[in-house]
DNA sequence: CATGCGCATTGACAAAAGTCAATGCGCTGC
DNA sequence: GCAGCGCATTGACTTTTGTCAATGCGCATG
């Protein structure tokens, strides 16, 4: 390149400012030009790519993907565990990091919907005890009578128990025999009273569920064997709240979601803080159906994931806009 | 550690500012905190190197001076200092300089050798945290054990950490009381090792040692006053990564060499890119011996110690082909 | 349980940086 | 040679950032 004595001032005035930490005024007395010179410069320079302004990538990897996964789906905050090597299963650290997070968000006061898994039983398990004042936890779903380990009112009841809080149980089932029996119940007084306090929540915890024949939804006996593979023809990609979206993360329309008594999906997503918590790397593609779905608004999850995440969603982008890929 | 909100906030501040370009009044109300806090944390966050600001170091080079010397010296790339009244002393700006440019040479995945004295740890000093990856930098030299606070190993692992590198020491000291001692330890594997494995580095930093009584090698009880005006006689001109060479920059055979453990100068001269950073104007006769030397490929020096130099190599021109100096 | 200590946070003010219309200067074309 | 154009530069004003004393909060200690 031919040497051009105009970038020379826009050279020094960098140096000086950037690497000398000079002011801009001092910067324009040394080099006898207007201070609003300089200011001119060093945009130019910061144009140009004199001035490099980055903030670490390795040192703060986890931070840096957490950042990225914000950006990318439009999420208020992302907490990342693993990729330390400090524990050997990054997942296993996930309820810990998940109940730290939760315990966090929830303020004095606050009105808690609590859906219900293994992660959220897990997440309960491992929070502190801290007394909040006036804090009512609610249940985002209906109860599951079966002696399964996790039922959702104790999920419910234990995350109360640890803030000090009231718990409010679902007064009705998960799912019932025929459609018309749910409609009749969603009608009752006392369960639509706890179906419309839903929306009115400050914050909500959940995770969301896989469709395999060894999901949580099978297993504690919620769905059958057969109508899950009937259902995953139909385009089942992962549950939340008990209920089925398909992979747009929209409400599946089908005879098994209509028998069931939970949140409605807006009033979910009408709830200003939505803690979503991821375990499993098997919940990959149930978690690209949420994420679809808008339905949450926080994120923990592994760094595992989170890099899958963002690989998943540069390489949307890309299929897009193909003339960025090669930049 | 697991979960560190402190350094969550510190990075998705900076995150924010910088690499989205919110004000700091906008980062402040996405954060929920103050905007004091805001300018606390990003201050923080360049101090702890976060964020890096780099800027370029082609205003040094594009000086015709520093062509000059290029040329008549053979050097890759030379960059001075001064001249431009940007700085009253500007010796002062060297480190400065050579830190940046030392940071531009450094590429992703170098092995990078680094040799010792009052200059290197200032540039160490100087340097700007960076997170290279793949890094590794070693030692050009054996160490020194003396309280003496510019130690080779401080230095090798100073940069190391601004690099987000691994350091390697040596696991040897710099003189030895006999040469039998100095030749078994240079035989024991794990000393062997470390000296072989510095003509596979990328790169060298490293500077030229007066030979005065107020000298680094004298001052750090490398080397004694009266061992000293032996070997001047000898033609001691400078120092090495500790060795002594004389005026032609050969190693001086002399007991005190005999009794180093540091880099083969064969060895230094295998390393393809090899920045070597001058101070100080005492250092002119040395600077010549290590050009004489070819102990490098890049060089950071003042532009008065660049018009001296210029000066010399002329005048030997001269000396050798007088008919040109009419010309 | 009260007390004191230290550190994070903030509000308010001072300093610095950004912006933009007005000016000046050099260059081109007539 | 001169008018017109475009771009660099600047002063004055606004916005943004830096700073610091005051405050508050949590934590450990007596």
């Amino acid at each position: 390149m031919a040497y051009r004595p105009a970038d020379q001032i826009v050279h020094k005035a960098a140096w000086l400012y950037y690497t000398h930490g000079l002011r801009q005024d001092e910067v324009a007395q040394r080099l006898n030009i207007s201070r609003a010179s300089v200011a001119l410069y060093l945009r130019r320079a910061r144009e140009a790519g004199i001035v490099n302004i980055s903030t670490s990538t390795q040192l703060f990897r986890k931070d840096m993907m957490a950042r990225r996964l914000e950006d990318a789906l439009g999420l208020e905050t992302v907490w990342l565990v693993g990729e330390e090597g400090l524990t050997q299963d990054p997942a296993a650290e996930i309820p810990t990091l998940a109940a730290s997070v939760f315990l966090e968000m929830v303020k004095n006061g606050d009105r808690v919907g609590v859906a219900w898994g293994r992660t959220v039983y897990a997440i309960a398990d491992a929070m502190a005890y801290a007394d909040r004042q006036g804090v009512t936890v609610v249940e985002l779903c209906g109860n599951l009578g079966s002696p399964y380990s996790y039922r959702p009112d104790q999920c419910t009841m234990e995350i109360a128990r640890r803030l000090n809080a009231r718990g409010l149980n679902f007064y009705a089932p998960l799912v019932l025999s025929t459609e018309e029996l749910a409609r009749a119940l969603r009608e009752e007084p006392v369960v639509r009273e706890q179906l419309d306090g839903i929306s009115s929540c400050d914050l909500a915890l959940f995770t969301v569920g896989t469709l395999d024949e060894d999901s949580h939804v099978i297993k504690c006996g919620a769905l059958g064997l057969e109508e899950l593979h009937r259902l995953k023809k139909q385009g089942a990609t992962g549950v939340i709240a008990g209920q089925i979206i398909d992979a747009e993360g929209a409400w599946l329309d089908c005879d098994y979601n209509r028998r069931m008594i939970s949140a409605d999906f807006d009033a979910i997503r009408a709830i200003p803080r939505r803690l979503m918590v991821v375990q499993e790397d098997e919940k990959f593609e149930p978690l690209l159906a949420a994420i679809n779905g808008r339905f949450f608004t926080h994120l923990v999850l592994t760094s595992g994931m989170a890099a899958r995440l963002i690989e998943h969603t540069d390489a949307r982008a890309n299929e897009h806009e193909p003339a960025k890929a090669t930049a």
